[in-house]
DNA sequence: AACAACATTTAGATTTTTTTAAACGATCTG
DNA sequence: CAGATCGTTTAAAAAAATCTAAATGTTGTT
């Protein structure tokens, strides 16, 4: 192996420790950074095993990993004729996964979200009602809970606002 | 204690759960959620003591915790005369959070991820030169990573881009 | 149908992260 | 300066997430 090779499989391996601790820190494992990192800087869709080993990794991992990719659209299954293994390919197109992957899943937090505000307001208001007079306490943070969900809303139509759809 | 205040006592902790959920879900641990909920549903500041009181938990936990809310503008000190503790209070201008918070930490990650890029481009350039025609392999490899840092580098302009920066 | 070649599930092991109690250090008070 | 009151650090425990080996399920082949 020449030492531009040993250098290439080198930063090959750092590139890919990189993409796992890329997606651990955005609470995703480490495996799915790993693995679509693999699949990546391979230009032929790679089976389960190819990819188990090449991590360094059991089969299993590398099964719940790519079930996760695949639903974010980050990598494809691939039917190869004449084998019956699952193949498998990276998305190049990173517009695709932002837009399927992150975007969406922000969106449905942010749902989440509203609707837990929209509860805990309401039952902030209610309890201030009981209390006539003395619940400027209560008052106050129905207010500042009026503020979050204005927010929330602007937010939401922020992401779903067709212009800056487009801009991602 | 009326039904309506136990109500909202309930609906507090569910929302300070939520938050903890929330946070946890994007890597960062569960206190920060659940601390800056607290504080957020105080309209006055609070210390340690109290915080940990609040959420059942030891104030070691809420000293860290505070410490990175801090960092990512996300709860203020405050001092209150004649009293020795640190009083602490939820910035309500989400604004704010996000700009200082989460975008640029998503800045700095795409700076880290670039460097990443920018090396194992390199080396695999480096690698398909040794090979003279049978490289088409690594050229391929180098080819996807010119278009990953083309749109890295989209990417950085629009968060830079003074525009964008505005909607938040 | 029996077998072979896979992928997937799962219970348990491992590793990592989080949390805590206790020690420590700093700052104020009298 | 002695004691009291905090916040922080740290070493160890607890909890959670991750990973694996083995079992199971599935699909295709003879």
């Amino acid at each position: 192996m020449t030492e531009a090779e040993q250098a290439w499989t080198d930063a090959r391996w750092r590139f890919i420790e990189a993409g796992g601790r890329t997606t651990q820190s955005f609470g995703l494992g480490r495996m799915l950074g790993q693995i679509y990192t693999f699949l990546y800087l391979c230009d032929e869709p790679r089976c389960l095993d190819d990819i188990a080993e090449g991590l360094a990794v059991s089969k299993a991992s590398v099964s719940i990993g790519v079930r996760q990719l695949e639903g974010w659209l980050a990598v494809r299954k691939v039917w190869i004729k004449g084998d019956r293994k699952d193949f498998y390919e990276a998305e190049t197109d990173f517009g695709v996964i932002l837009r399927s992957g992150f975007l969406e899943s922000l969106t449905k937090k942010l749902n989440t979200a509203g609707e837990q505000l929209a509860q805990v307001e309401d039952s902030v208001k209610q309890a201030a009602a009981g209390k006539n007079g003395d619940g400027e306490h209560l008052r106050n943070i129905a207010r500042r809970l009026k503020d979050a969900r204005r927010f929330h809303g602007k937010l939401n139509g922020l992401l779903n606002n067709p212009i800056v759809k487009k801009l991602f």
